[in-house]
DNA sequence: ACTCTTTGTGAACCATGGTTCATTCTACGT
DNA sequence: ACGTAGAATGAACCATGGTTCACAAAGAGT
């Protein structure tokens, strides 16, 4: 028996890894996916760039994780407010109040989740971050639909409509050039949630001149 | 003078441009943008790697003209649509089912178009595109405020929010290896399109539960 | 103190795929 | 026919950036 992992071990190996991943987070929130390159990533963490491979085994899985860490951040917080108590119409109003708020506030990862342009493992991710979203929504509306307080209507592809409408809705704002968030964010918020929550509500069955007329 | 351009020459110069974007185009609606390598492209258009570099000064520039190309045949019909007579609620309507409904069609291409993940300059390419939509859907909904069929409401925000639920709602549907768009894709598309009617006709102001409260 | 194992290092390596360029070919004008 | 300009060729080139690996350092056990 020659060796043993130590307590002091392997805390200083949970504390690298935590440095890497802190670095690449950080390099994300700054410059996006694009500027989360090995070297530097390295360099930030304070460790040489082979020491990145003992603890990832690949540029894409240490990006994968970044990912999944920063949106886990944001899913909690809406699933959060979609678990909480009071009429499903309100807890949609504040889930999607709150999505888009956050969005606004931190830009510069928001548009790294939601519009950079990544590679397809990171793209992967980005699919599921919006299935999750979609998840969320479709928990709220159920709820409403079940208790009468919405119209009958195919839940999951509303919530897929929501979780579309409101990042493509920001993304020109978002980009990190556009500086038109600071002013009017909030009305921009307002309106696109509006318009997400008359999408819910006004789904009872309408028609168009040709149907009104024959009728 | 030693040497003039004929009128054989330009023609057969134009053949190869056109040889060349068509060999493009059929790689991308094969296998997204990532097949349309320039080596494939070449064997594809029957022309040697190095004359692509005669014909376009990059392998960006090449793919932001087939992405024009593709495109601009989409937004003519979208247009052509949006232009014509009738009720605004009726050629929004038309549009919205055109838009959804010629993407489960043409799904590869739709997905290239839309969602696969593409380096920064043919990104730049989907915003515009995307902006242009919504550009569409503005003209209409903008029409529609006016002549008084849709409620008074913010037509930018309400267009991008449609040019987004839409393909977002899709691409999961839309992604290569799905095959749930055979048999459910017009429904699918209905409902899409139900809900972005309703976003836009049930605009009137909304309370939550505290407003009511507290009136 | 000595050995053995794990961990850390970073310069060299390599894969990918776009781009170049010396050379060959074609066709225009005389 | 012949000289020349423009067009075509495609194998070699190169830039980028992730990954490897031979070696060194540190820590654990006896």
């Amino acid at each position: 028996m020659a060796y043993r992992r130590t307590d002091s071990v392997s805390a200083r190996l949970a504390d690298n890894r935590r440095a890497i991943l802190n670095a690449a987070r950080d390099l994300v929130a700054e410059g996006g996916f694009a500027a989360a390159q090995m070297t530097e990533v390295a360099r930030k963490a304070g460790v040489a760039t082979g020491t990145l491979y003992r603890y990832f085994p690949s540029k894409e899985e240490l990006c994968r994780q970044v990912f999944r860490e920063v949106s886990a951040r944001e899913m909690n917080v809406l699933a959060g407010i979609a678990a909480g108590e009071g009429p499903a119409i309100d807890r949609l109003h504040e889930v999607l109040r709150t999505f888009a708020t956050r969005a606004v506030r931190g830009r510069r990862l928001a548009y790294a989740l939601l519009a950079e342009p990544v590679d397809v493992g990171l793209a992967e991710e980005r699919a599921r971050f919006r299935r999750m979203h979609g998840e969320i929504f479709a928990g709220i509306l159920e709820d409403g639909v079940t208790t009468g307080a919405f119209p009958p209507l195919n839940v999951k592809i509303a919530a897929a409509c929501i979780a579309g409408a409101i990042p493509t809705a920001l993304i020109g704002p978002l980009a990190p050039e556009s500086h038109e968030l600071e002013e009017k964010g909030d009305s921009l918020v307002e309106e696109i949630v509006r318009f997400c929550l008359a999408g819910v509500e006004g789904a009872g069955a309408r028609k168009t001149t040709e149907q009104r007329a024959s009728a």
